[in-house]
DNA sequence: ACAAATTTTTAGCTTTGTCTAAATTTATTT
DNA sequence: AAATAAATTTAGACAAAGCTAAAAATTTGT
């Protein structure tokens, strides 16, 4: 297997949400950022290889065997990207673009004793599910943080208002994407929130909790 | 830069010992495990990128610009092996496959905070010097053990005899390729050997350390 | 020194993955 | 239900990296 077709593999299970959805050709170039005819080229030979299904004009699907492929690509992307962030201190936006090198390296002895290494994690640093060894994995859904109920645990990944006062107020309380978030109490009052944020506890105003996304595994 | 252009300077180097000589096309044919005619081919372009001296039929040099090159891939290449056998638990001979593919990933930063993950090392599993960031290293020498000093510490990297019968000693007494060992004492008597492995202090008659190769660098 | 052997290069072809331009199929709109 | 628009595929080309076979240069042997 190619690095583009790995790449390719990879597109179509994340624009197809990893499910039945047929993706079309035109999106898979987009998020390939090549053309539609290069595409189809490269269909018709991961069709040869049953990793996909591919009806002329219909699009394509993955096949059992694909989404294998996918996930095994997945599980190698995430676990070198918890690696960085854990092991060799990069921060949480610095990974992705050297976890897509990585995740091309070809040795299941590399991937499964750098798994036990890093503990066998469930979520990269984005929160993220790692597939297992046999592709599977726990689903995650990001949500504000307000809308999941007392003791969720989730990983804090993004901001609905991206105001400069409301990120200087992040910073100030040393609230970073990446960092861990355990909703311990609910106050009835005010709505507000007592969390726990990598080992610190803090209040959090409903104003606050109602812009912060959160993402947890179910 | 490719793959492929990497793997070229870098049989070019092993094959040129690092220096001056002239590596014929038919040598590095044999190291690329390819024909001659595509070894032209890539010589051609590693010439007009600057890497090489070459003029035909007279084999190839490494540029400045091209030897520098070459020791940053081979400084990922041992960094990459020190992490698989220290972080991972690889066994020694196990890592040289698994290297030879990491040492492409393209990242300045992971390579210099891997190499301050791992605290820094001189020399790679194999007894290998590691070159630094600017391409500086210690030379090293393989000889058999009873030809150092005392107080050489090197790294135990294959046998003379491979007989049965010393094999099983050395497995015996737990003496492996990729040991570390230190000369801590040479009988004048029977020019017997007190060297610490791993750790362990031990004897070895002169017959044994005559046998035993060990790198160390200078 | 010159023929033979060896080494190296050239020429032309193959595969992989890409592209452009043109053709075809499907979808949309009136 | 055409006609137009959009999406997709085909055809033909190109660059990278390899190959084979043939030509050219160098080295070796006598």
């Amino acid at each position: 297997m190619t690095f583009s077709e790995e790449d390719y593999i990879k597109a179509i299970y994340h624009l197809g949400k990893g499910a039945q959805k047929n993706v079309s050709t035109n999106a898979i170039a987009k998020q390939m950022m090549t053309k539609p005819s290069s595409v189809t080229d490269m269909i018709k030979k991961l069709s040869e290889k049953d990793l996909v299904h591919y009806k002329k004009y219909q699009g394509v699907t993955l096949t059992e065997s694909g989404r294998l492929t996918a996930l095994s690509i997945i599980r190698k992307h995430r676990l070198w990207e918890v690696f960085l962030v854990e092991k060799l201190d990069f921060s949480w936006d610095e990974v992705h673009e050297v976890a897509e090198q990585l995740e091309h390296i070809k040795s299941e002895k590399l991937i499964n004793k750098l798994d036990k290494h890093l503990g066998f994690p469930k979520v990269d640093p984005h929160g993220d599910p790692i597939p297992s060894k046999e592709g599977v994995f726990i689903e995650s859904t990001k949500k504000l943080l307000n809308e999941f109920p007392i003791n969720t645990k989730g990983i804090c990944v993004g901001v609905k208002d991206s105001s400069a006062p409301f990120l200087k107020f992040l910073d100030k309380n040393k609230i970073a994407l990446g960092n861990t978030i355990t909703i311990l109490e609910k106050e009835e009052f005010d709505n507000s929130f007592l969390v726990k944020i990598e080992e610190r506890e803090i209040y959090i105003s409903n104003e606050i909790a109602s812009n912060l996304y959160i993402k947890v595994t179910l």
